[in-house]
DNA sequence: GAAAAAGTGGACTATTTAGTCCAAATACTT
DNA sequence: AAGTATTTGGACTAAATAGTCCACTTTTTC
């Protein structure tokens, strides 16, 4: 029925406004969740029309990709940051630190930005294919990570770096998932410290 | 303004109004989210009235209270019975094939239930506590298995027993996240083998 | 600089939603 | 059996919400 498809900004003006509105609903819904964020809040905070909410997404539920990759964007870039020289492991404990560290600055609040996106929107196609996605991409963050460190060491390459990576994965998101909840970086600690030394003996390293 | 406070029930069919409730809103945010369930669909799948639900709940964030505390029970209901008696490695290997078998058996759909009222209901303080405390709960169970497998087989008993069960539970809820969102079972085998070898490398197993 | 395209403001509608209220029905008490 | 407490049905309200629509402005194109 509707002829006005939604359209993608078509100059420097129209990008700077949908940026605004995908950066306002972002930091909306990583405050309390996609189905607590209203349009008429993102209109508000984004300080945008109503018009202009529905010129560049079709729906609610566009925006609401568009925020599942503007925030995998953050998250992995932060990641990839850390971890694209890593190859040793004292470099991975160090990112293990960097991890702490930074959720000890929120007070263990709000979690991981992609894990609470997965945990509410895991049961909708759409977005649970773009946060499978982003998981896969920060496996291979660390699986490109453990392969540095075995040929840095000498080691030849093994091929289970993906069940390692997948493992370090899941206890990030676990630790960070008990840390928001019992508000304390004990438990992300905890589980980073068993992965790291896991990676280690896997490794032989 | 309202002197007619919630009650709890005082006759048995009231008990039972009081209980089809919860159960019917158990079901309905373990399907949709906590958020995403309205008392009006809370009524209709549990054949009472609205003012059933007033009567029994002040209002929607002490039913939401409720759903946590009964699907804790049911969880750690579950959980206790699977490792009450646990007490070796070889029975903590059963435990993680039962998980995983009941993740497999719903498609890796809705991952953990308290994991995703976790996720989402972290952020406010009542519902925070009462998800902190049933993740203590659970790690309990956890801790009392280890200790009985250190007991049995005469190990001089170590006290850090509960940082390995909080990795334990991490990577149970790692795992169960990255499950449901990337639709495997894998990355909960992963996990779990890691904190079982983790778990038997600490007790000198 | 005129025409076309892109972007904007915000009023308006349809529904949905949490919560209120009270009269009626049912169960307990003595 | 009368009287009291509990439970129930559902109409009603006020606010919130997703989405539509169109007139108007700004920018780009030729």
């Amino acid at each position: 029925m509707n002829e006005n498809v939604t359209t993608m900004p078509k100059t420097a003006r129209g990008a700077a406004t949908r940026a605004r509105i995908v950066d306002a609903a972002t930091a909306l819904v990583r405050a309390r969740g996609a189905a607590n964020t209203t349009i008429d809040a993102v209109i508000e905070a984004s300080k945008a029309s109503k018009s202009q909410v529905y010129h560049y997404f079709a729906d609610k539920d566009e925006l609401v990709l568009a925020v599942i990759q503007r925030q995998a964007e953050c998250v992995l870039g932060t990641h990839e940051g850390l971890l694209r020289k890593l190859n040793s492991l004292t470099g991975l404990r160090r990112w293990r630190d960097a991890v702490v560290e930074l959720t000890d600055q929120t007070n263990c609040a709000g979690g991981c930005p992609l894990g609470s996106l997965a945990a509410e929107l895991s049961e909708t196609p759409r977005t649970r294919a773009a946060l499978a996605e982003s998981f896969a991409r920060w496996a291979g963050y660390f699986e490109a990570a453990f392969a540095r460190m075995q040929t840095r060491a000498g080691k030849k390459p093994t091929n289970d770096l993906k069940a390692l990576s997948e493992a370090m994965l899941a206890s990030l998101q676990g630790g960070l998932l008990l840390a928001q909840t019992l508000r304390s970086t004990r438990p992300l600690e905890l589980a980073l410290d068993m992965a790291i030394e896991h990676v280690a003996a896997r490794l032989e390293l």
